[in-house]
Formats: C-alpha cells, sequence, structure tokens
DNA sequence: TTTGCAACCGACCTATCGGTCGGTTAAACT
DNA sequence: AGTTTAACCGACCGATAGGTCGGTTGCAAA
C-alpha cells in the first residue's frame, strides 16, 4: 500500500492538471491534497514547497507532453502540411472546456515569467526548445519553400500566432475565433512554399 | 482639498498600473491604498468591491486607451503600412519593462475569462470592437489586396498573433524574439496586397 | 524480534487577503 | 449659525493561503 512513486506521480499529476485549469497561484495545496486524499506531511514530503512542486510539473509533466505534442507533426515528410494537419486535428477535435483551458506552457509564461525566475528560465528553455524544432524541420525542406525566409523567424511566428489564438478562445468560449485564426495560420504557411 | 471625482481617479490610475503588471488577483488594495495615500474606507466609498473596481479600471482606462492606440494606425490611408509601422514603431521604441508587461487586455483575457463573467464579456466585447475596425478597414482598400481574404479571419490573426508575441516576451526579458515575430508579421501583412 | 527510517499524518502557525462598520471631518445648503 | 450629508478614516473580521513540526505507521534489514 506504501508506494513512494506512486504517491509522487499522483501529486503531480493532479497539481498538472489543477495548475492547467487555474494557474499556479490560483492552484490551492488543500484542493490537491483532496483529490489525492493525501495529508500535507505527505505532500511536503516529496516537494520542498509550493514552487518545486511547480518546477516538477512543468520538467515532468509538462514538457514531455509538449514536445510528444510537437513533435510528429514537425517531423512529418512535409512539417508545413503536418502542421496544418496538427492545427486543424486540434481545431476539430478540441472540446470547448479544453480549449478554454489554454496550453499550459502560454498559461504559465502569461502568469509566472515575471514573477518568478525559476519558472520563466524554464518557460523560455522550452519555447526555444520548440522553436529549434521547428526552425531545424523547416530548413529541411528549404529547396520547397521561399528563398528569403528566417526559419527562426517563422517558427517564433507560428507558435505566437498559436498561443495568441488560444489566449482569444478564453473570452469567446466557443471555437469560432480559434477556427478563423488556425485557418489563416494554415493559408500563410502553405504559402511559405513558393 | 476633499475632491470626490480627483480621488477616484487616482485610485483607478493607480489600479491600471497594479493590475498592469500584477494582473488582477495578484493586485492587492492595500498596496492601491498605499500608493494612492488613502484609506480603505475611501476606496470603498467609491467602488462596491474589488471586482466593481476592476470592471471600472477596465472600462475607463484600458478600453478607451486601446481604441486610443489601435485607431489611428488602422484608419490611416494605407491600413497595411498603418500597421506595420505601428508594430515596428512599438518594436523599436518600447523598453524592456514595459514589453514585459504586456497588453493589458491579453493579459486580463488570460488571466480573468475564465475566472468571471463579468470580466469575460468586456473582454470579448472589446476583441470584437477591435477586429470589426480592422476588418472595415481593410475591407475599405480591398481593391488593393488580394480577392481571396477573409478580412474578419485577418484581422482575428494579426491580433493574436501580436498578443501571442507579448506573451512570449515576457519569458525571453529581451526584445529579441518580439522584434522577429513583429517582422515576419509585417512580411505577412505585406502580402496581403496582392 | 528488534531496530531504524522513509513515508505519512494533521493540528497548528503566521501572514495576508477582501470586506465591514461605527465614527469623524469638511463643506455646502438653509 | 446650525444642520445635513458626502467623503473619508482605520480598527477589526472571517477565510484561506503556504508552511512547520512533533508524532505515528509500516516495512525491511540486522
Amino acid at each position: 500500500m506504501r508506494d513512494a512513486e506512486q504517491t509522487r506521480q499522483k501529486i503531480l499529476e493532479v497539481s498538472a492538471d489543477e495548475i492547467h485549469k487555474n494557474g499556479f497561484t490560483a492552484t490551492s495545496l488543500s484542493c490537491i491534497l483532496a483529490r489525492c486524499e493525501i495529508s500535507k506531511g505527505a505532500l511536503y514530503h516529496h516537494f520542498a514547497n509550493k514552487m518545486e512542486l511547480g518546477y516538477a510539473v512543468f520538467e515532468e509533466v509538462y514538457a514531455p507532453a509538449f514536445i510528444a505534442l510537437w513533435q510528429p507533426p514537425v517531423e512529418a515528410d512535409d512539417p508545413i502540411e503536418g502542421l496544418c494537419e496538427f492545427f486543424s486535428a486540434m481545431s476539430k477535435n478540441i472540446s470547448c472546456d479544453e480549449l478554454v483551458c489554454g496550453c499550459p506552457l502560454n498559461n504559465l509564461c502569461q502568469e509566472m515569467s515575471g514573477v518568478d525566475e525559476g519558472f520563466r528560465i524554464r518557460i523560455l528553455a522550452m519555447q526555444q526548445q520548440l522553436n529549434l524544432l521547428i526552425a531545424t524541420n523547416l530548413s529541411r525542406v528549404s529547396r520547397q519553400l521561399r528563398p528569403e525566409l528566417d526559419f527562426s523567424q517563422v517558427a517564433y511566428f507560428i507558435v505566437s500566432t498559436f498561443h495568441g489564438s488560444s489566449s482569444l478562445s478564453k473570452s469567446s468560449l466557443n471555437k469560432e475565433l480559434f477556427d478563423k485564426v488556425i485557418k489563416e495560420l494554415c493559408r500563410y504557411m502553405r504559402q511559405l512554399k513558393s
């Protein structure tokens, strides 16, 4: 019955969900404890404080999930089409409830970058890793693309637009505006081909 | 010495600044009171509660400033060039400290849309007003633009990208990534011309 | 069987939050 | 001058937050 690692994973999983829904600051430890059915002592046995719990959630839950999400479309034979299908599928399949929660990376970037240096550094590293992933795979098929393109610039642009559209959806409570931006994003990306 | 309207304006001004820097929830009334050099009684004489203060800040400070900021470039003879110059000037002139604070509208959208319906409605109305402003002025010069464009879609796309790049800057603490996205955004916008 | 320690418990602490309310002050009106 | 009331004061309140710590429990090694 007493499995330390299992307890730790449960805490991470529940915390990730709560932070995704409420943000880091608004997520209360007592709520996490209730959902995990553990005591405060158990949580503080595994994590030094709330901030360290947040870092662990970022590194062990959000970061791997984020890469696992973006890597397949970007590493497809045609990364442009891969991303278009990726975004379109998201727009089609995601529920409104999920959409309104936004992207965990973007949420934390907005909320925590200016407040805590530890979060800021981790978020920035993730942004750069994603940028490199996209830019590298664009340059892989550079023969098919317009000659004047700056791939890193294009990569940051794509991710910015996606995050901006996630943000936009939070106020509209429906997919309509998200769909519009995604459609235009796909049009933009296909135009990158000469 | 006793000027109710002046007190009210001072509260709004200081609150707008604090909310811009810290977000709505993280902004404490005691901090506002200290900066205004007033008592808690004074604040609650002018505003029913913190939420009503937030609404007033949005309606009386953020919304007018937002329109005053976007209207001139969009209503220029050439709205595409107007927006390009608008973004480029912002990228050139804004300080890192300001940049890191982000756009008040986008900040509140992220933080409050899912938490409070009153905020959500006001934010959505602002987004739609801005969208209409941009889309209308694009259609004004539609002769110069590609025929297949959906102006509302393009408008939401532009604003999403701008907000996404503001978010991105929060983690990088410098203008570099913001500059990159803005450059690509200008390239995109000029491509709207056939 | 005993011992040691990781794992876990939960009462308690301090700080801070938004909000209340009885009282005071200043200025305008009669 | 007296009265009324908007404007303002600040001590106080309950709720909740993150965090602490002495104690208990269960399992594994000696």
